[in-house]
DNA sequence: AGCGCTCCCGTGAGCGTTCACGTGAACGCT
DNA sequence: AGCGTTCACGTGAACGCTCACGGGAGCGCT
């Protein structure tokens, strides 16, 4: 099928198609297209030529003059990460009702993999929404110019759009309920690897200290179900006192779970547990986690929603339209 | 910025930048890619003048007249489901390695929307990688001579390629695990909803009759974990006697695990479970999940590579290398 | 002075499509 | 017969960029 011969295999192009079916570019072009103007037995004899030569539009080409198709890049940090994976989900199938192509791009976690991604993406997207954590002037420096929405994460210069998560009711909900339900030694397994405490940290802090909790029973936990084990024998090991977690995220509380019960300590009844994220993993662990909810698919969609707007200019949402709550869902940990 | 007036608003284009540096176009390209031949100063110009305009580079017009970048486009039944989750990180780090672009399409578990998808990617992509439903025929005629693998499938024209997955000898030695451990009376959640029974109940049934079990002990279960824990108790109610259930895959399992719970059975001295996949997901829950596990990491590596064979033309692979076995790994559910 | 070299920069062509026209043939109508 | 209309198709231009050239200015060298 292909000639390997010594010369470069040039492109079958719509030129060769007609000359082989004895026809005009465009005629070829309203064939393949199928649009009107054209005899049947023609188009068919066209279509068959095309296919006799294994001709394949140009993407480029076409592209190039009907200026439709718009292709935004989604970055995210790492796609097994269930919760990257529900909002890569969502923003997927918003994109999908508006006939928009998405590429995927996993940076591994990397912060080099994550600016070379960025430099390549912005000459083969549209638009880049993301969840990125280089420096605000090296989004700007290699985005030149391309609407860029960002995900759970504050900006501070006019360039950007960002979604912010606003977790902080929903957690003062879930200190709430702990208190309620008895708790007055409450931990918290935080995610360390940053350099500065993580803004639920503070929430989970001020909301402490609403309601007279000690604020300060924090262990920094890796960002994977074991390190959210080991960060519970930790705490409970320092402050065997502890009868409830509220955990950074839901990867963390679910490794909080099981080791809970490797422990002998039963949830919620020794142990009580909330994440945060509100992942439907949640939802397969038994008991059922509880969690500061956050509507992942609205997260998703919303920035989807806003690059669009950007893309086409008008309307665009201010900060006050780019917030996404998170409210406390109970399950069955707390 | 955007000057929104009546007329559209034509794109900004290398030209216009070069008119307003005063320079030619191809000194603007220079500055712009940055290469040698051009002066330190009229590049910085250049730059100011593109940077001030807004201007930003048509990919198209680019992919254009340098045909490098490759897009390969990746389509998933629903990114939600882990083991689809699993393949496509696998195929997005593949290609990334080698500097090609993933597009990503969810078709959101519906016929009709694989069949539109299929018939917009063809269009936009080098190539295609994904898990289909839809007929032969109908890829035949939708992919119009694009590359094409499919995933966890057989073919049978020379049109396409495909990984298969192959779990005969990984069931039988689940099946043969299972008797040593005394089991005599095993059951097995199948995937229903599809016409034909699954293969891997197939690898099941032939498994069972090699040790002398009643292979008959089948139930069908929706894709989900809550289908998988329904499923369980309706082999239960039926069969009580069931001490091992074989899942068809680790969604069905971990619902399955859960149920068991509910039920007071303890697993694996009540009931022991071995699922098919070997998700990550698997290793979350307690105890960890014994699966038939597939490596989908290869999975996805080799549907990358094989799409690259095709497209150069050069040494495709056959169908003997076109195989991701899989082996039974023990948790601690069976 | 003449030659050659390097350094910058510009010009034409071409990438493969589609769009807006133009055109000839065939047909029906008054 | 003359005219308008439809049908089927072809021709130039344009989309926005890069590549392969060509060429002038400035320099040092013999």
């Amino acid at each position: 099928m292909v000639s390997s011969s010594g010369t470069e295999p040039r492109r079958v192009t719509i030129h060769d198609v007609a000359r082989s079916a004895g026809v005009s570019r465009q005629t070829v072009s309203r064939a393949l297209n199928d649009k009107d103007e054209i005899d049947g037995s023609t188009k068919q004899r066209v279509l068959d030529a095309a296919r006799e030569l294994g001709y394949r539009p140009s993407r480029f080409a076409r592209g190039l003059v009907r200026q439709d198709t718009t292709t935004i890049g989604l970055v995210i940090p790492d796609l097994l990460n269930p919760f990257f994976t529900e909002v890569a989900a969502a923003a997927l199938e918003a994109a999908r009702t508006r006939g928009w192509h998405v590429v995927v791009y996993d940076t591994a976690d990397s912060a080099e993999e994550e600016l070379g991604t960025l430099q390549v993406i912005t000459s083969q997207v549209d638009a880049v929404v993301g969840y990125f954590r280089c420096s605000e002037d090296d989004l700007e420096r290699f985005t030149r110019g391309a609407p860029v929405v960002l995900i759970g994460r504050e900006h501070h210069t006019a360039r950007f759009s960002s979604i912010r998560i606003d977790g902080e009711e929903g957690v003062r909900a879930a200190v709430a309920h702990l208190v309620a339900r008895g708790h007055r030694r409450i931990g918290m397994l935080d995610h360390d690897g940053r350099a500065e405490p993580s803004i639920r940290r503070e929430w989970f802090t001020t909301a402490a200290a609403a309601y007279g909790i000690d604020a300060g029973l924090v262990v920094g936990a890796d960002q994977s179900a074991d390190g959210g084990g080991a960060a519970l024998r930790t705490l409970l090991a320092a402050h065997p006192d502890v009868t409830a977690v509220f955990t950074f995220n839901d990867i963390i509380a679910i490794g909080a779970l099981r080791e809970a019960r490797r422990l002998g300590r039963s949830v919620p009844q020794d142990l009580a547990v909330i994440g945060f994220d509100g992942l439907q993993l949640g939802t397969l662990v038994e008991p059922p986690l509880s969690s500061v909810a956050l509507d992942t698919r609205k997260l998703g969609a919303l920035a989807i929603d806003q690059v669009g707007r950007l893309l086409t200019g008008i309307d665009p949402l201010g900060a006050d339209g780019l917030v996404v709550r998170a409210e406390l869902r109970p399950g069955g940990s707390a």
